[in-house]
Formats: structure tokens, sequence, C-alpha cells
DNA sequence: GATTTATTTGCAACTGATTCTCAGTAATAA
DNA sequence: TTATTACTGAGAATCAGTTGCAAATAAATC
């Protein structure tokens, strides 16, 4: 089982890229955040950390990432692109409730050869699976059901 | 049970904002279309029909429709904001190219049990369940590999 | 370890999407 | 009708993300 830093240069031999300072550490600060991120954010925590990496870099290696598979295209973005490590963090579901707001995450397992299947039917090479379900937690659940006419 | 004219007229009254011209052409062809569109796209639709609505205007009312629950984000595409109307449609998975933009739809079936299932044992409420997959269509999918050596 | 070659980098200029500004227009209330 | 306030179109401004280029660097080869 390798580790984010070797599949990384893995997948750059593969590709015939090189593994460079500045991707190293692009790779090392993606790993440290451990919440959703874009660019910018990923830039100024590199900057904090070590000098002279450009915001421009930033961009070319996030794609780079993307396709190494370690990291993901987070839910939702609206605006900005963001980005999540994805090492891991196996694929999951959330499941968001539309009065509390609260998301709460399992894990695809169970749904991901179902899309492989699919996938392959339809000549689709996936690379991101997004399953988000809206609904309610059983606590608002049980509230709304006490106070049944009140409109949204 | 309201139709979305109605709504919309509720939601601006109760915000103090006025039902315009413009902002009823760009709903009318919000629920036009029965894909997901970006603001371009609707402008483009709009201006076909009737004359003299701005892009500008079509930005700015966009996330009026929003707040009033009338439209949705879509998954972002390419770099662009994408939306849908939410009206009694049936469930479907969006697969969505990253290279050319272009979307599939299809539906739901095989997976909705298994969600109805994994819902069951959370206890959670589904009411909107979205699938989306991004990747490649098979299309781009095959150019991408014609040029393997060149990566950017 | 020096040389060679192709890939990377930082920088700045650029692009394309979205937002803003402003002066004129239109909806609503009185 | 008038007054008030929000709205509009047009274009300028902004902002995220991309690209071209000359210098720098990793990896391959000698």
């Amino acid at each position: 089982m390798a580790d984010h830093a070797t599949i990384f240069r893995d997948y750059l031999a593969k590709k015939g890229l090189k593994l460079t300072s500045p991707r190293k550490k692009i790779l090392e600060a993606v790993f440290a955040i451990h919440e959703h991120f874009n660019a910018e954010e990923l830039y100024g925590r590199i900057k904090s950390h070590s000098q002279g990496i450009s915001l421009a870099t930033v961009y070319r290696t996030l794609p780079l990432l993307l396709e190494a598979g370690l990291v993901q295209h987070a839910l939702r973005s609206a605006g900005r692109e963001r980005y999540e490590h994805i090492y891991g963090h196996p694929k999951h579901i959330h499941w968001l409730c539309r009065s509390c707001g609260s998301l709460v995450e399992t894990d695809l397992q169970s749904v991901d050869p179902l899309i492989a299947e699919l996938a392959k039917s339809l000549n689709f090479k996936e690379e991101d699976i997004e399953l988000s379900i809206r609904g309610l937690c059983w606590k608002c659940a049980s509230t709304e059901n006490e106070n049944q006419t009140d409109e949204r």
C-alpha cells in the first residue's frame, strides 16, 4: 500500500513527468489540509511555510494530483473550483439535511460497482463520483411532523 | 400548489423587489429549458426569442431564482456555474464530461433501491438524490489517448 | 560528475466569466 | 400624476484560471 508521495512519483514516472521540488511541496501541503480548499488557499499555506512557489504552479499541479487520484473535486463547489485530498478518504455519500443543515458521510462501496457497470455500458470513463442525498435527518423529520403546516 | 411564476412573484414581494418584464422573460426561459444551462446559454435562448435583455440582467436574476428555490446549482463544468430548474424532474444520473462539457442523463432506477435501503438504516428521509459523475465521454477519452505523450 | 535533453518554473500578459458602475428607465405607492 | 426606489443596459472593472516565454532543473546518458 503506497503512500501518497509514492503514488505521485509513480504517476509522474508513468507519464514521463518529473518530480520536482515545487511539486513535492504542493503535495505535502495538500495532505496537510484536512478540509476542502481551493488553489488560492493552498498557495497561501505553502507561501507561509516555504518560499518561492508561484500560484501558476499550484494551478498546474492540481490537475496532476487529480489525475493521479490523490485529490478530487469537492462537493458542489460554487464560484471556485474546490478540492479535497482523498488518500485514505474513500469516496463517500453525503447525506445533507435540508432543515438543520447537518451533513453525514457514509461510504460509497455498495454503490460503486453499480456505477462502474453503468459507466462501462455508456463508454464513459468516470473519474469522480458525487452522490448527495438531500432530505431530513431523523431529528428534523420528527419535529417536522409536529408542525405540519409551516411553509418554507 | 403555486406555479413557478407565483412563487417568484411572492418571493420578490416579500423582499420588496419588483417583478419586471426582463425578470418574467428570464423565468420563462429557465422553465423552457429542460437541461442544465449556464448564464450564457440562457441568455442566448432569450435573445433569439425576444429582444433587449442584457447578459448582466441574466447574471443578476439567477441568484434571485436560486434564493426563491426555483433553480439550483448543477455541477460546475469547465469553470462555469451551471443551473437547472427544480420542478417535477425525475431523478437521474448526470454524466458530465470534463473535457467537452457534454452532459448525458440516465435514470437512477438501478441505484435507487440501494439508496433507499441505506437511507432506512440511517433513519434518513431522503427527498432528493443527486448522483453526478464527472469524467470523460468516449469521444474525449479517445482523443486524449491519441496524444498520450503531449502532456500538459 | 559533466553533458544533454526535455520538462518545469516564475513571471507577466492574457482570457473568459462574472460583477460592478452609472446614467437613464420603469414599477409601485401615495 | 408624482415621488420614491428599484431596475436596466452597456461597457468597464475584477477575478479566477491559463498561457507564452526565457531561464532553471530533473533525469538520462556519457
